[in-house]
DNA sequence: TTGTACGCGTTATCAC
DNA sequence: GTGATAACGCGTACAA
């Protein structure tokens, strides 16, 4: 492999000058540029941006870290993400966390070692240490799917809360009362968590009564979505409906429903988060809380690069508006076991 | 940011010491171990594998270019190269192609200058100048979801042909004797080629005539699966059954004849090809040919090691086995067409 | 077991 | 407009 000492001894000039015909070629004469490029080209020359990187202390390099990268939802981030970065020269290595904190760790360690000028994260702990670490060092990062409003972290994501919150609202909305909700660990995803609490605090407002043993915390994954649904309407005065904290969870629900000869939406609804793209061709089609990812991808990365060009100017957070989706998993309660319900509220 | 340098000052020894600490800390006595091991912690000491890479000229990287991370298929293979090429100590750059071919060209490009060990590709064109770049310059790549069965070039893939031929095979098999095939465009994709060429023979070999006008090209997409098969149903002599050359056209286009007041498989039978996740998770459940795509990934990126490790030691081709996975998409031709289609066989 | 000295490919800072 | 040369952080002979 040639270097541009190569280049520079055929044409018969500087390594700077090779150098200046790369990064600045207006600064070099017509007639020399020209005898650098062809040399260039006789010797084969690939520019090593490495080298370049390594003295610069530029890499031009950020890590991505997603839960999964089969969940579409982080496909279409991470496009983003992709899509914003390179075309600001800049090159993506991405990791799986799995959902798992350790992971999550050795990953920012390596990509530390590497050189990465920033991160990416959706994290798995928003607490953990990991990320304090980071902001000790003054290191370069954003937190994707995040909603934090304040405090040293900046985040691009959406108010789980408020998602949570409208996604049950719509089934209250359609006489649902006895609303389960089949949730992704809280332990493991703090996005679960907040909607959980939006549908506590929804369920409050309508003074229907929160009951526990409606909620069932499951990894995100379709196989457990389906297996979920089944313990969920094995229990005493099942539900009518399921607000799923990820359309994963809620298409595997759907699937579970039909396997119990139960069909959705007349006997069962079920409303989902994300609105992954395949959402949409389902049938029955999902109604959910919308997303933007790519947007997400995209602002999580433009903000990140802003911070790595004007060194860390103060966190930003953007909230990004979701919107219920509402398509055909969905609708009005049963009126027979809306009479039971209400009946047994009645009678207690 | 403090180097070995630091570190050594700090540990009152030298560089070579440290730098022996971190790469064979066998070779270094307890007492001075413990003594530059406190240092690091002291200086906050990160190690730069940046630095190490450019002076062994190994920078530990591959690049990963997928026509799409956001198909399923693509993220479970992606997820197979990066853990294994994680597990060898090596991380991933990954970028989309789009399907377009000056965009795959781009990409390979600057992951060279960025001294990627090596490449695992989704080409949009095999016969492409870029690839016989590579091979000139003897870097090393694999490409993945490919069937070239010898050559110069390491790849590992189906076989793309059978996989055509079995799922139109079934098809047969339950009567169908008009069958359409939606299909990725030819010229970006040379599996979906391959898959067409094995339907074409299974048609021959079943003394079924060829009709071109059940053939539609088109966009890998959800959206596209929709369309196209509105576009082939509104022909004359609609198809009875029709096989999608990839999973996303086959959801796309259940949703499809949905609209159109069509039930499947009642109406219309349908099978995929990929088997991700999802297709059993379908309402109804898919019927399509599985591919490993985890297991692709994986060995894709094992090749490719196994290649910058010894210096390419001549081409590997891997050709891992489809398999019919039956499910609820496809059942028996209805009657009524089955016999318009005779009538018309013995008429003309 | 440990230290010295050099080189990797590039950019940056001076000179000219 | 061009050239000489010192960095950058680390690995690695080779010497001690």
């Amino acid at each position: 492999m040639s270097t541009i000492r190569d280049v520079a001894k055929l044409a018969e000039v500087s390594t700077a000058t090779v150098s200046r015909v790369i990064n600045s070629p207006d600064r070099v004469s017509t007639k020399t540029r020209n005898r650098v490029n062809q040399a260039m080209k006789a010797c084969n020359y690939k520019y090593n941006a490495l080298a370049r990187g390594f003295v610069t202390k530029k890499s031009r390099t950020i890590g991505l870290i997603v839960p999964a990268i089969t969940n579409p939802i982080f496909a279409e981030s991470t496009r983003g993400v992709q899509d914003l970065a390179n075309n600001s020269g800049y090159q993506v290595i991405l990791g799986n966390s799995y959902y798992q904190y350790d992971k999550e760790e050795k990953l920012l360690k390596v990509f530390r070692e590497r050189q990465v000028e920033g991160l990416v994260i959706t994290t798995t702990n928003v607490k953990g240490k990991v990320l304090k670490n980071l902001l000790d060092d003054g290191f370069p990062f954003v937190l994707l799917y995040s909603t934090v409003r304040k405090g040293p972290i900046s985040n691009v994501g959406v108010d789980n809360f408020l998602g949570g919150y409208r996604a049950t609202e719509h089934l209250i909305h359609l006489n649902h009362r006895s609303i389960a909700m089949l949730a992704g660990e809280f332990h493991f995803t703090d996005r679960s968590f907040h909607r959980w609490h939006g549908y506590k605090r929804c369920l409050k407002a309508h003074r229907i009564p929160y009951r526990s043993d409606l909620i069932l915390q499951t990894q995100y994954s379709l196989a457990s979505g389906r297996d979920g649904v089944k313990s969920l309407l094995s229990r005493k005065n099942p539900p009518t409906a399921i607000f799923c904290s990820n359309d994963f969870l809620a298409i595997g629900a759907i699937e579970g429903a039909r396997e119990l000869g139960l069909r959705v939406p007349a006997d069962l609804s079920i409303v989902g988060f994300d609105d992954i793209e395949i959402a949409s061709f389902m049938t029955p089609s999902l109604s959910t809380i919308r997303q933007p990812a790519y947007r997400m991808g995209e602002l999580g990365a433009e903000i990140l690069l802003n911070q790595i060009k004007n060194n860390f100017s103060g966190a930003v957070h953007k909230i990004l508006e979701t919107s219920l989706v509402i398509r055909d998993s969905t609708v009005k309660a049963p009126v027979r076991k809306k009479w039971i319900y209400e009946a047994k509220t009645i009678s207690g």
